[in-house]
RNA sequence: GGGUGGUUUCCCGAGUGGCCAAAGGGGACAGACUGUAAAUCUGCUGCAACAUGCUUCGGUGGUUCGAAUCCACCACCACCCA
């Protein structure tokens, strides 16, 4: 397949609160396109404060998918968005219209531009559990020599008290028979069914701390220990992977009293921080990828118009 | 005015004569990441020509082979008695 044939996809990202949403939605209008949210949080229902979720009024119009569809108790993971992402993205062309992938967890961008396979395991619960509990009780070590004996390679790559991802490359062993390093080196080797081009926002490190702090104040302002109190209420709870988003985990722990509320707040603002930070790293390792500053004295209809220029150089768009 | 306690590397904080460029934590910085990813994990943090050297532990001056650690004076902070 070459170039011209590959679907086309725009990609809008960066860290959190650099300010992805207001420009995703011009964007999205100045290209006849619909949103596909590439966010693991917002595609939560009643998460709307602490995630930041886009509101209505914010949407103009705009479309948008994989936002506020999932209910909190449910587990959502890359392979879901993937699947889910790929469902929208093929009602979207059949519009005749763009996909425009916003939204900050890199994973699941690069899961769904890279078309990683997932696939090939379902989930194994009870091995996982058994395997939690062994690292529970005999600790990490353990786990990491038993995939030193069964997959050398990836015992190399992962840290031994990475105790997830050691789990992860058993439990794909154990399923298949077949060493993860293996299938990862696969993966590596593909190509992009999609012709994209992948914006990453960036502004001054400071000037986003800033920004993260104020966001915080604000979202707590607005209400969110209020949403968070509702949360609770309804009975979702502190093990749910939903729950443990920023602000959520942090004021469950203040609710539960486990911590004050002053700890919950630097935590909260220091781990978005840090969040934010893991963001850019992820970002800087991805090849094929355009930063945009945009604390760079430009407005923001001369960012949009710089990257609708891009766009159309790269044959996303058409002249028009 | 008198008394006591304190002043340590970006912050908190340990260290009371050599094993101290100085524990530990935080922050900052850097990195990993292929089914929990807003998760999970790692490294690094006085300077340097970086295996030896240099400058640090409020300031100055002493004691000592040797001081962040002992002494003297000074400065500032905290609490207590007036």
């Amino acid at each position: 397949m070459t170039e011209q044939n590959k679907n086309p996809l725009i990609i809008l990202t960066g860290p959190t609160a650099v300010g992805k949403t207001a420009l995703s939605i011009d964007l999205a209008k100045a290209v006849n396109g619909e949103i596909v949210s590439a966010d693991s949080m917002q595609v939560y229902k009643y998460m709307d404060i602490g995630s930041a979720k886009v509101t209505k009024e914010e949407m103009q119009g705009v479309p948008h998918h994989l936002v506020d569809v999932i209910d909190p108790a449910e587990e959502f993971n890359v392979v879901r968005f993937q699947q889910m992402a790929k469902d929208a993205m093929e009602e979207i062309y059949a519009r005749g219209r763009i996909p425009v992938i916003t939204g900050g967890t890199g994973f699941y961008i690069q899961a769904l531009v890279r078309d990683i396979d997932f696939t090939e395991t379902a989930e194994d619960t009870p091995y996982r559990t058994e395997l939690e509990q062994l690292a529970r009780e005999q600790g990490a070590e353990v786990l990491h020599a038993r995939l030193q004996a069964v997959d050398p390679s990836a015992a190399e790559q992962i840290h031994a008290h990475n105790v997830k991802r050691v789990i992860r490359a058993l439990e794909y062993y154990h399923l298949t028979g077949e060493p993860i390093s293996v299938h990862n080196e696969e993966q590596k080797q593909k190509t992009s069914p999609y012709h994209f081009v992948c914006f990453v926002l960036n502004r001054d490190r400071e000037e986003l701390y800033r920004r993260i702090e104020l966001r915080v104040d604000q979202m707590l302002e607005q209400g969110l220990l209020e949403e968070v109190k509702k949360l609770a209420q309804m009975g979702y709870t502190r093990d749910m992977v939903s729950m443990q988003g920023l602000g959520y985990k942090e004021l469950l722990d203040y609710l539960s009293g486990a911590i004050s509320y002053e700890e919950a707040i630097y935590r909260l603002k220091r781990d978005t921080r840090h969040f934010a930070k893991r963001q850019l790293t992820w970002f800087r390792r991805e090849p094929d990828v355009t930063w945009v500053q945009v604390d760079d004295g430009r407005t923001r209809e001369e960012i949009l118009a710089d990257m609708l220029a891009i766009c159309k150089r790269q044959g996303i768009i058409d002249e028009k």
